[in-house]
DNA sequence: TTTCTGACA
DNA sequence: TGTCAGTA
């Protein structure tokens, strides 16, 4: 790894800063950190302070967001995105969570479709386009 | 003045 | 997502 790194990690901007570089709202940029796409770090007072890397990921979700993909498509990309630099010992761990994860998703699904059998919502689905995309 | 969290006529 | 409230 470089050590260009640690710079790019540095806590510098705040959400202001960072509207204006990525023309996101505020609103926006505090959802995609709920949503765990950014993990901007803290001041003392609580404020959100922004690193390079942050900006970047705001960036790629900026255009993913204006080429149509939902949360649950930028959120695939990235973890795909992220697996491709991992070693393979880490690639097995994160497949195991990622089973894991979907394992007790099918659970609740399939439990919900069980009981309330008869509903067609898979309309707004637009997220598996990401496939198309990286 | 800016940012934060929570909430929704 | 926008926006308003009430703070820190």
């Amino acid at each position: 790894m470089g050590g260009s790194e640690i710079r790019r990690n540095m806590p510098l901007f705040s959400i202001g800063i960072v509207m204006q570089l990525t023309d996101l709202t505020a609103r926006q940029i505090r959802y995609y950190e709920e949503h765990e796409l950014i993990s901007p770090a803290r001041t003392e007072g609580n404020k959100r302070l922004f690193s390079l890397n942050d900006i970047d990921k705001l960036l790629e979700i900026k255009d993913l967001i204006d080429q149509g993909v939902n949360m649950a498509g930028i959120k695939k990309i990235f973890n795909v995105k992220q697996e491709a630099d991992m070693s393979a010992a880490e690639k097995k761990q994160a497949e195991k969570t990622r089973r894991d994860l979907s394992d007790a998703d099918l659970r609740k699904l399939l439990r919900k479709e069980l009981l309330q059998a008869g509903r067609f919502n898979r309309s707004t689905d637009r997220g598996d386009m990401s496939r198309f995309f990286h």
